[in-house]
DNA sequence: ATGCAAATGCAAATTATTTGCAATAAGGAA
DNA sequence: TTCCTTATTGCAAATAATTTGCATTTGCAT
C-alpha cells in the first residue's frame, strides 16, 4: 500500500486551529481597515470558523445564521462574504454545480477532489503539481496569479 | 532557453483539422441519433469549426450566427450547444469570468492558462500533471471522471 | 448621550441560461 | 412532389445566484 517513494501529495488536514478565524485576530484586523464589527458580521465569521461540513455556500451560511439570529438577511451574507474575501480572510470556490462555496483562508494552499455521487469535497495538496504549474506558466512567459485545480470522481468500487 | 530535460508539457497546437467538425462526420452522426439537421444547427456547427479566436461564449456564437442568418435566436444557440455537448462533439468550460465558453472536442485533452490582462486563452498539456492527478485520486480511493485545471496569470514583464 | 457615516433589510435589478408554447420546417411516407 | 408527423424554432417569460438602491438602523468616536 505504501509506494516506494515518499508520497508527493498529502491529505490537507492541518493542525486544528478551529477558533483561529473568529478570535479577535480577524476582528481587530477588520476594525483596523475602518470596518464596523456588527452583529451579522460576527455571526458569519463564527459560522465560517466552525469547521462543520466544509465549503458551505452562501445560502447554507445564511440558513445557519438565521438559526442564531432570524433578523439577518441574505444580501448581508453576500456582502460580508465579499468583504472577507477581499480582506483575504476567506476563499471563494466555484465548483461545477453553480453556487460559490466558501472556506477560511488560514492553512496552506490545497486543491479539491469532488465526489460526484455525494458532493463531498476532499482536500489535497501536491507540491509536484504546484511546481509543474509554475514551470509551465514560466515557459509560456507567464506568472501565475492564482489557479484552479479540481478533480471530479467517484469512489473506486471494491 | 531550452531546458536540460525534455519538456513535459507542450503547446496544444494540433494538426489543423479545421473542417473536421463540420464535415458530414458529425452531421451524419447526429442524424443517426434521430436529430434533425436544421439550418441553425448547421450554422452553429460551422461557426464552432471555424477556428477563429478560440473558446467563444454563447453570446459570441450568437453574434456570429446572426451575421449569416439574422433569424436565429439565442435560445436555439444554447439548445444546440447543449445538444452538441451531450453528443460529445464540443466541450463547455466555465472560467472565472462567469459565462461558459465552448470549443470543439476533437484533438487531445489539454488545460488552459488565462491571460488576466487580455483574456487570451492559452492551451497546454502536461502528461506529468495528468499522471499525478490520477495517482492522487487513486490513493484517495477515487477514479477521476473529469477535471479542471486553469492557470490565471500575467505575462512576465521584461 | 449625540451625531454621522457605515451597514442593514427589503424589494427590485442583473446576468447567464432555461423553459413553455404556438408556429414552422425537416424528412420519411405516399 | 405533396403530405404528415413531430422535432425544432423564436419569442416571451421564468429561473437561479448574486448584486444593488434606498430608507432605516446601528456601531462607535466624540
Ligand atoms: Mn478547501
Ligand atoms: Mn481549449
Ligand atoms: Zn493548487
Ligand atoms: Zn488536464
Amino acid at each position: 500500500m505504501q509506494s516506494p517513494v515518499a508520497n508527493d501529495y498529502q491529505l490537507a488536514s492541518f493542525t486544528d486551529m478551529t477558533t483561529l478565524l473568529d478570535n479577535d485576530e480577524l476582528l481587530n484586523a477588520l476594525r483596523q481597515t475602518g470596518a464596523r464589527i456588527t452583529k451579522p458580521r460576527k455571526l458569519i465569521i463564527q459560522i465560517l470558523a466552525d469547521k462543520g461540513d466544509e465549503h458551505p455556500d452562501a445560502m447554507e451560511i445564511f440558513r445557519r445564521a438565521v438559526r442564531r439570529d432570524s433578523r439577518i438577511s441574505l444580501p448581508t451574507v453576500y456582502r460580508t462574504l465579499k468583504m472577507l474575501e477581499e480582506h483575504g480572510a476567506i476563499q471563494k470556490h466555484a465548483f461545477v454545480d453553480g453556487r460559490s462555496r466558501y472556506e477560511p483562508a488560514d492553512g496552506p494552499h490545497h486543491d479539491h477532489l469532488i465526489d460526484m455521487d455525494t458532493g463531498a469535497v476532499i482536500e489535497f495538496q501536491s507540491e509536484k503539481i504546484e511546481r509543474l504549474q509554475e514551470e509551465i506558466a514560466r515557459e509560456l512567459g507567464y506568472e501565475i496569479v492564482h489557479h484552479r485545480l479540481e478533480l471530479y470522481g467517484r469512489k473506486t468500487k471494491a
